[in-house]
DNA sequence: CCCCATTACGTAGCACGTAACAATG
DNA sequence: CATTGTTACGTGCTACGTAATGGGG
């Protein structure tokens, strides 16, 4: 057995069994994988994929068993390497943050400017998606980190720790009836809100849940007319006149949103907190641990150690709800 | 990065940072050894061993996580040939069990002939030690399985089950003063024994705390005169006269024994558990779920899955104190 | 008929063993 | 001086790439 047998039949079975696509994505010929995986189904005297003719149709369950834990095998001698190089040169490596829009565009780009100061050798590479997806790329390793703000208890390998609190604000035109309110936001209503069509996040994003039990819990029905993923599209339909934008209150820029009022909404909505992730198991490195701190400074290395020892999320949360969490 | 590299190092680490006997003890030439962990150490650009002269003196700090994690990986090899055994040859394998020698004589011999009868193509290897002992080789993955009865709570990452529950019984002499409560074992007090010069196990053995516990909530001081660390010892000692036994009452053997006499004292006693454990990620073939429902009945293997689930021992006791256990 | 996996085969690299060497206690 | 690790060197294995072959959709 191999690390480059596990590392192939794990691979064909991320390109959906195709092996000449895997062998592309490796740089190397497809006879070497397709007889490498030979090999190792000879030495292990099991059959790890189903081959209809000449193709490879399925895999098999104890395949299956067999990829799962090759996987494992690799994603540890990852961790091997990682713990090396943060020996000899700990500035130097890879980071890979899975987030949305939302963080990437308003949360993170101050931490990031901080953080290539800091690093300049460490290559950093930003993944947009769904939270769904965030969570899925860092569950498979694709990524360290998962920010996001919901969907972030799908995956149960995943450690997840909260880094703020925010909550909403109304965005409207100036000469919406609505604007004047900016003056006094503590009288803004849910009703006043229900009366007029909203922009907002689709759900799923963004702490879109928190908007609907607001109004499910006072018995109206929002006229919700636009959805998007994020703020900027929102905002740009709220110029367009379609509707009061309901979006998080760091989303507005008093410079660049100065044609819009921002009239903050947070005593009406439950506050949503953005989590930080990773896969258990990760070694974090030293520049991982900075960057954790920098975006949420409560979160200093000993409470993520102290996370990363807790074997359930239950556990987790009686360590993380001493700390009061910073306000967006 | 190679597993037979990851392989070198952790076996060096493991005799004593001395190359040439892991060399032979891995059947290769002490070069090659040699010669393998400078790659290692070169392509991930870190010392493993701190090297004075021409001897290994030491393992470094990163070279300490690096053998750790390469364990790791090696163990997660082994499992993924245990799959594929499992799915090509179901009944062909090895087992080895670390125990005591009170469960290796009195509790298993009929277990093992079963298993033996059951799964001829399985080969078996009993090793004994020290409670401590055996957990640790259950812990380091040189035993499959743990059996004993005292101190299986150090290692965090083994997965203790209970298996049956036992008390003491006296064995005396016939022609002794106590001999005459055999006819009514309910009459013995913790008094009558204190009376006399004790024989028993030697402390960390076999339930050996109960029994002092016993004694000292009775504000008694037993006199312990001689302890060994088998029933057989002591019961041949008993025989010389040197005082009263107090043994696990299944280690009385009515027809071996027949020139003693065996006084039951479970009512003097608190009862003590047997436990079986493996470590944890252990995969467990149809052959070991076999043995240990065979050996603990209530022990099935779906009661078993779910112990691999939990996290915490805490959480496995709730799952187990529901069942009542067999008493031997 | 194209796509894809397997077989065949040649080559280059590398792991391993033997032997010689160096250093330590 | 004995023990132990490193260097040097030769060899046999094998992983990999190119080319040819055979099945499926």
């Amino acid at each position: 057995m191999k690390l480059q047998q596990l590392r192939y039949i794990v691979e064909v079975a991320k390109h959906d069994l195709n092996v000449s696509a895997t062998a592309q994505a490796l740089f190397t010929s497809q006879p070497g994988v397709s007889k490498q995986i030979r090999l190792l189904e000879d030495e292990l005297g099991v059959e790890i994929f189903v081959r209809s003719g000449k193709h490879l149709t399925e895999v098999t369950q104890v395949g299956q068993q067999i990829i799962d834990m090759a996987s494992e095998v690799l994603r540890r001698t990852q961790t091997i390497k990682q713990i090396a190089q943060e020996a000899s040169e700990e500035a130097v490596g890879e980071l890979t943050i899975a987030t949305t829009h939302t963080q990437a565009r308003y949360a993170l780009p101050k931490v990031i400017q901080h953080f290539r100061a800091a690093y300049p050798d460490v290559n950093l590479h930003m993944k947009q998606g769904t939270p769904a997806q965030i969570a899925e790329l860092a569950a498979s390793g694709a990524a360290d980190f998962a920010i996001a703000t919901e969907g972030m208890e799908l995956f149960k390998d995943l450690i997840m720790m909260p880094c703020y609190e925010w909550n909403r604000a109304l965005v409207v035109p100036k000469d919406h009836p609505l604007a004047v309110k900016a003056t006094d936001p503590t009288s803004l209503t849910l009703q006043d809100i229900a009366d007029f069509p909203i922009v907002t996040y689709v759900f799923g994003f963004t702490g879109r849940s928190r908007l609907d039990e607001a109004f499910g819990s006072a018995g109206l029905v929002p006229n919700v007319v636009f959805t998007a993923t994020d703020a900027d599209v929102i905002k740009t339909y709220v110029r367009l006149g379609l509707g009061v934008g309901i979006i998080a209150s760091m989303a507005f820029d008093p410079d660049q949103d100065s044609d819009l009022v921002r009239i903050d909404a947070g005593h009406l909505f439950a506050a949503s907190v953005t989590h930080i992730g990773f896969r258990r198991g990760t070694f974090l490195r030293r520049y991982m641990l900075d960057l954790i701190q920098s975006f949420a400074p409560h979160l200093d290395p000993r409470t993520v150690a102290q996370a990363q020892e807790c074997f359930t999320s239950a556990e987790r949360e009686t360590l993380f709800n001493e700390l009061s969490l910073p306000v967006h």
